[in-house]
DNA sequence: CCGTTAATTGTAACCGATTACATAAATATT
DNA sequence: AATATTTATGTAATCGGTTACAATTAACGG
């Protein structure tokens, strides 16, 4: 059961009676080599099975052509079609990807921050955990000049790369799309407020709100896990909210689902009774009935904006030091859950 | 912009005056190291911003505690379980994660062997993609002795290790479900039969048909991409069948919950005049009403296991060269989909 | 045919850790 | 105090490539 040894260079340079610098440069195509040395090192490479060593390589040139990414959860759809995404970019320019996920635990993504430093990645995609508070777990990979790209969860920080959508504006222009169905008392479910998403998207409600006179008042704000079952409890506090929502903002898709489903059951007419906004586009939303209005988030192609503007930085062919925050489009997907004003 | 000069063994080793050895058991934690150099090397390793270089590690231990992962797509909710539990234990024991995907391309995934074998990756986890029909891209992995375990959509070899659940005996017991709730003629919807997860539901189907003496003809059988798209379409031929189907087993519930959308459309009564069992106990199963029957198969477990299984082989706790199959309990979740016998 | 330049190839010093073996220091034994 | 043991540290080879610089060979012009 002994792993049969590795062929390397000097091996192929013994066999050919020539020297493993002319070897190393052949393998690596350098134009210095004459085409028949080349060939003769191909053929022999191929024929030995021989198979370069990353280790050895990057140990002489310091770089590792591998991108780590940490992700709050890799099991939600958003986040698993970012890393297709990823995936997409990186394979194809030859990086390798090293993932890990937080758990949403600023304590786990801290570890996962220094293994990855320790394994050298040459720059870092993260989408931050949900209780990240500061982000000076990151400081070690700026001294050392290691890019992080921050995505859809990122940090205020002015000295990172973000790539994100205008969550603000999305979530005013839902939540506009319910006041022009019609509704008055617009409810908001979301998360606590401490991420940009839930900060940016509780503020684009309110200043719909504001821009159409209508009220805000804390009892419309129901904060959760933004889980499914998390939306079916937020069905029982709108049933008890004295005068009831005619319309809700929801700031994920899964919750949206979880809650109307409850209010259904309760007997509540969707949207005649309660029209419904989420936010993702994610597969539930076209399954529920009725379809839910919600967001595009366009997943796969914010993994690849943060891959390709990661790895043209560490090509050079394009610096982010200099790019502060890239803003993917995103649109409002109007389905039957808010069509109050059916034409 | 010059990267800061990373700090080696041999700068500790110089400033305390001793030799590099003693700085490389130290910082192992070599009991044969006094406590008091220990201490001194740590303290002056951790105000360094010492970080130990895993190339240079790799290349002498031959080791890279790197495990691969190839997966047809990584965008679909049982994929990402599936990972989301691969990397909780891969990331305990230490071992680091590299991912990609084939997108379902023979191909693709040949390319993505490679890669990881030149990546030195010190065991594989792998689900083959759909148009895989032999596995001889392995075969450099088995010659050097590094370790394959397959999950899921495995491969009919004997050499390997596969994890993954007992397909046939659920699909019997899905099918058995809907005769028990008095279907007579039940359709199948699935991919075409290539990779074992299809022909082993499709026999299992089979073997349920037959042991209740319903009849099977080969226009009972919908062969799709299993998409939720391709559910609609599959509702499109059902409707077209003479002897309308009053019962149908899906092979996934993407696929079940599109072909339930499009036939209640068409005013068809789910389960009174179609049952519907799926398979996968995706999230959609819970959203689409009635909610889906479903076969519950374990991702995160089953990624558990497959890493475990192998870290264990890879640390030499357990062998799997003797190990050919782990079948992982999985189970009928009885929704409203099947329920035609209220009670 | 010889000197000069261009095209190839070789030599050897790294990259940063691990570890077998040798050596020195500390402790125990008689 | 001298010797035997144990404990702690050091020396140097090794892992498999990369690359600056030196050396050799081939091609060219006169």
């Amino acid at each position: 059961m002994e792993k049969e040894k590795e062929v390397t260079i000097y091996d192929l340079a013994r066999k050919l009676n020539i020297s493993i610098a002319t070897v190393s440069r052949a393998l690596k195509d350098d134009p210095v080599v004459s085409k028949k040395t080349k060939k003769k090192i191909f053929e022999l490479a191929e024929e030995m099975g021989y198979r370069s060593n990353h280790f050895a390589r990057n140990l002489r040139n310091k770089r590792t052509d591998t991108i780590g990414v940490i992700v709050p959860r890799l099991n939600s759809y958003f986040m698993s079609t970012v890393i297709a995404g990823i995936e997409n970019v990186a394979n194809n320019e030859g990086f390798n990807l090293i993932i890990s996920q937080s758990s949403e635990s600023a304590q786990k993504e801290m570890n996962s921050v220094k293994t990855m430093f320790n394994n050298r990645v040459d720059g870092l995609l993260v989408s931050l955990a949900y209780d990240t508070e500061d982000i000076t777990h990151f400081e070690t990979l700026y001294r050392k000049n290691i890019p992080v790209i921050f995505f859809d969860r990122v940090a205020e920080q002015d000295m990172c790369t973000n790539v994100l959508i205008d969550n603000r504006r999305a979530a005013y222009e839902a939540t506009k799309h319910l006041i022009q169905q019609g509704c008055k008392r617009i409810a908001h479910i979301t998360a606590t407020p401490k991420r940009n998403v839930y900060i940016d998207r509780l503020e684009g409600y309110k200043r719909a709100l504001a821009e159409f006179d209508l009220p805000f008042s804390n009892d419309q704000l129901i904060i959760g896990n933004l889980s499914q079952e998390d939306g079916a409890l937020a069905a029982a506090q709108i049933l008890a909210i004295p005068e009831r929502p005619d319309g809700i903002f929801v700031a994920n898709d899964n919750s949206a689902v979880g809650c109307m489903l409850a209010l259904k059951q309760a007997g509540i007419r969707i949207p005649e009774d309660i029209a419904f906004v989420g936010f993702n586009n994610d597969p539930v939303s076209k399954v529920v009935e009725p379809n839910l209005t919600t967001i595009n988030y366009p997943g796969y192609e914010m993994g690849e904006v943060a891959a390709r503007n990661l790895i043209n930085h560490l090509t050079g062919i394009a610096t982010i030091t200099s790019t502060n925050t890239i803003l993917l489009r995103s649109e409002l997907v109007v389905r039957g859950s808010s069509l109050k004003n059916k034409t």
